[in-house]
DNA sequence: GCCTTGAATTTTGTATGCAAAAATCAGGCG
DNA sequence: CGCCTGATTTTTGCATACAAAATTCAAGGC
């Protein structure tokens, strides 16, 4: 295998992502400019997420350019960040769009969540220390206070910040990273959507044993409980969609235009 | 919130992924000429789970160009789009390098894999039919075949084969995206890693244990097997790594320069 | 009147240019 | 002799320019 006339990594000082000499304290960029390709990128990320840029909207390169004040290069390159995530289908030569999942991605994205989020409850169990354990018992306070008061999105906003800190407590970081990925993708199903008083008393019901489960050190049981628990969601998820949706179909922008692949 | 001057899903022809007239026949791009970006990233991506790029690598924008005979425009987007995949990164300014994961990152990594190869298994053992039972009883035959005549390259091939066709089994094409993704990380440790006899006939025997229970729809069993199969293979990674080896280390061009952050 | 056909326009893909940041190197100072 | 300092060179980040592809629109034929 011939070698490329690419640099290979000395032998020198390796550890820290570049090399660095004595004086250095911090081994990453101290004071924070990011490249704009990466303020591009979160804000396409957060607007898709929001709903602000709904599923199957065409991306313009020109248009998002005035938007964003940047030029097209790294818009561009943003986007191919956004496709490599999954959340926008790059159309070569027909440009890009937001990411519409079927029903049955959703469903596939349910699946496969529902597995991470037991192997972080697993995890969780067993490592979990003291701190994070209080940490997360007033989190559920918390999201006990939102349900009493009925106050979905504040319900919403502590739910997600207890199933990200079982995440952290696993301490895998590369669980974490895939964890993030795929929920960018289902976030707006999973912590936006409205559902009815039953399921919702369910859940919180279903916290309310995670929360013992994880106390008690009961590994199999969590991992159990969140599988079931986001088996739950999906159910909750594709009944808000409604029976036969095209899931996260695009929002009809208010034109009784005739929807397609409906059947009705 | 107010709407963004870009142009929203139409309500017309939508399934598909960009609007198409009556004579169209394939909703997707007809003839192959993809963009060069992709061209860029595959190729990268080949020479470094290959190792032809090895970890740490630093990679020179200009150096690059020279050896794809593309301009810097393709290959930086190709660059955005292999550190949003983890395989290179990115240093703001002070350019791009082949990802090093650290001992700790390749545990955490197998902790992953063993997951999504669980449920890959537990699914597939649910949704397999018979055709894809018998395509893996074959490839099984071939791997005993590569194992007796001592085939290391030609086991490995077979044995990702099989994997990856349990994987298929699932159904779940988001589990075999991100399946891949992870799997682009580990695979020079997975699938061409040397070990030890013994190992390899343990994991021979575990492979007929999986197939035995795909056959028989043991969805728990073969999960099982597969988590297991899996943190074997880790132990035999960390065990080729070497004790207190910094994972993945980079192979060091010959010249005996002392390495660092080695006690020895 | 609707579909086909072809020119004009828009949009995307790629290359290149320029400025800023970092790396390198040479000279001077302790 | 080693280290700091400043100029030079290299490299990266971003913007722009140009070409190719797709889309749009209008005229012509069935």
């Amino acid at each position: 295998m011939q070698s490329l006339s690419v640099q290979e990594p000395s032998a020198g000082p390796a550890p820290s992502p570049l090399p660095a000499e004595p004086g250095a304290v911090a081994p990453v960029d101290p004071i924070g400019r990011r490249p704009l390709h990466e303020e591009v990128a979160e804000r396409l990320r957060d607007w898709i997420t929001e709903g602000r840029l709904p599923a199957g909207a065409r991306l313009n390169e020109r248009v998002l350019c005035q938007s964003l004040g940047v030029s097209r290069t790294p818009l561009r390159e943003a986007l191919k960040v956004l496709a490599a995530q999954r959340l926008v289908d790059l159309h070569p030569n027909r440009g890009a769009a937001v990411a519409a999942p079927s029903a049955d991605d959703v469903r596939h994205l349910f699946e496969l969540m529902a597995a991470l989020e037991g192997l972080s409850g697993e995890l969780a169990a067993l490592r979990r220390d003291e701190a994070q354990l209080r940490e997360i018992r007033a989190l559920h306070f918390e999201m006990l206070a939102a349900h009493a008061r009925d106050d979905l999105p504040g319900y919403y906003r502590v739910n997600r910040a207890i199933h990200e800190a079982i995440n952290r407590c696993a301490r895998n970081p590369m669980l974490t990273q895939t964890y993030h990925s795929v929920n960018l993708r289902i976030q707006h199903l999973r912590f936006r959507s409205n559902f009815n008083r039953a399921r919702w008393d369910a859940a919180v019901a279903e916290h309310q044993r995670m929360l013992e489960a994880l106390a008690s050190r009961d590994a199999a049981g969590l991992r159990r409980l969140l599988e079931q628990h986001l088996r739950s969601k999906l159910d909750a998820v594709l009944e808000s969609l409604g029976p036969g949706s095209p899931a996260a179909a695009p929002p009809v922008p208010a034109s009784a235009g005739a929807r397609p692949e409906q059947v009705s």
